[in-house]
DNA sequence: ATAAAATAACTGACTAGTCAGTCATAATTA
DNA sequence: TAATTATGACTGACTAGTCAGTTATTTTAT
């Protein structure tokens, strides 16, 4: 409460109690992340996150009112850094928008498809439908921000005279594609039909570059 | 037995039994469908199950063993059809590469996008990592082939100097895309951002033709 | 034909087990 | 010592799977 207060400038003096109590927050969120990745949400045992985060199954309730609550907090604080970053590349160095496009697209895969963030988005297309709000959030924090990113770059390009202008409907979740595929593909078929990430990058950029050229 | 010994060409006169029990098959088969589609795997009840097929819980433990039989069951029951549909695709009149790989993405967005199967494409995504069975069978019969089938037509594309050969690592995955991520926003984002499935497959088309094109 | 007997299909109450969430008690910190 | 934080045994709701008994269909006997 008092936090909204005070001026945000202040130098965290954290009691020994605060820290634990921020550290546990944290150890709760990532073994979330790791039960839930593992099985799924209904599947998910609060017993199980609890033992991974090292604390009994009673603690997980005073930081979390229920197992929906610590899913979608799980999510939101797994994507909160990822959010801010994206907006940086909104306001980008005046390079040509091939290679603002290529950066963006690198941003994607390291940032997400090569970390065990692809999890979550794994569990937002499982969970989604039954969890509206969280599809909502992801949809606006997430997707339409990285939407905008791609979107200006893309008027760039045109308006530089380097792509054509294909007026498509869904350009940008065609863009992506090939990315989230990558990601699933290395969720789900990997075992039967190994994806080499980085050679599959190259073909990405080289495909979408080609088909957006002018 | 007998019908394994008389020649295969027999009328089918089927008892009023068999009838029955094809029906019911059928009609489980929908049901779990429908439900695992709802909810997903773990929070699915066989109980409702049965409910909208029409039978109590008991019955449907005389047509499938377990849950997770039913599940497997119904994906496959699902994806036959499908499969030998794609095999023709694959020996296909003498029509440019080009022509040939548009009908066959059509063939994809009509036969699965457009269709609850792609509610079958969310599950094995979903719930693939629970069920390797099911996702090694969904490779082998469903993704190898398809993949066969664009392999080939890029092929002829290259011979025929359509395409230019790019050679790249997960060319096939890059290409189909643009489709999977239709259906999954379709599914999942469609209340927040609704996709117009014809324009976007137009898009999908022109985007990736002219980023093969020679 | 018709009835009786045999078989196959179906039912739903029941069991055995699971797990989200609670709360009385214990441990830690200030 | 008092307040806060943590514990884990406990509860109650829920469900996959079972099975003794019922109903529908087919076969056999008259």
């Amino acid at each position: 409460m008092s936090d909204l207060v005070e001026p945000c400038s202040d130098e965290v003096p954290l009691s020994r109690r605060e820290q634990q109590k921020e550290e546990k927050n944290k150890a709760l969120i990532d073994a979330a992340l790791a039960v839930f990745s593992r099985v799924g949400f209904a599947a998910a045992k609060m017993d199980d996150v609890a033992r991974e985060a090292g604390v009994s199954k009673g603690t997980v309730y005073l930081y979390f009112d229920s197992k929906e609550q610590l899913f979608e907090e799980m999510v939101k604080a797994n994507m909160a850094p990822l959010m801010t970053e994206i907006a940086e590349n909104l306001a980008r160095p005046a390079i040509s928008a091939t290679e603002r496009l290529k950066s963006h697209m690198k941003f994607f895969y390291t940032k997400i498809l090569n970390t065990n963030r692809r999890q979550i988005m794994r569990l937002i297309m499982a969970e989604g439908p039954n969890f509206p709000h969280l599809a909502e959030f992801y949809h606006a924090n997430v997707l339409s921000r990285g939407q905008a990113v791609i979107k200006a770059i893309i008027q760039q390009g045109i308006d530089d005279g380097e792509f054509r202008d294909l007026q498509g409907h869904g350009l940008v979740q065609n863009i992506v594609a090939g990315a989230l595929v990558a990601g699933i593909w290395k969720l789900v078929f990997d075992p039967f039909q190994p994806l080499d990430l980085d050679a599959y990058f190259d073909t990405h950029v080289d495909l979408i570059l080609n088909g957006l050229k002018a």
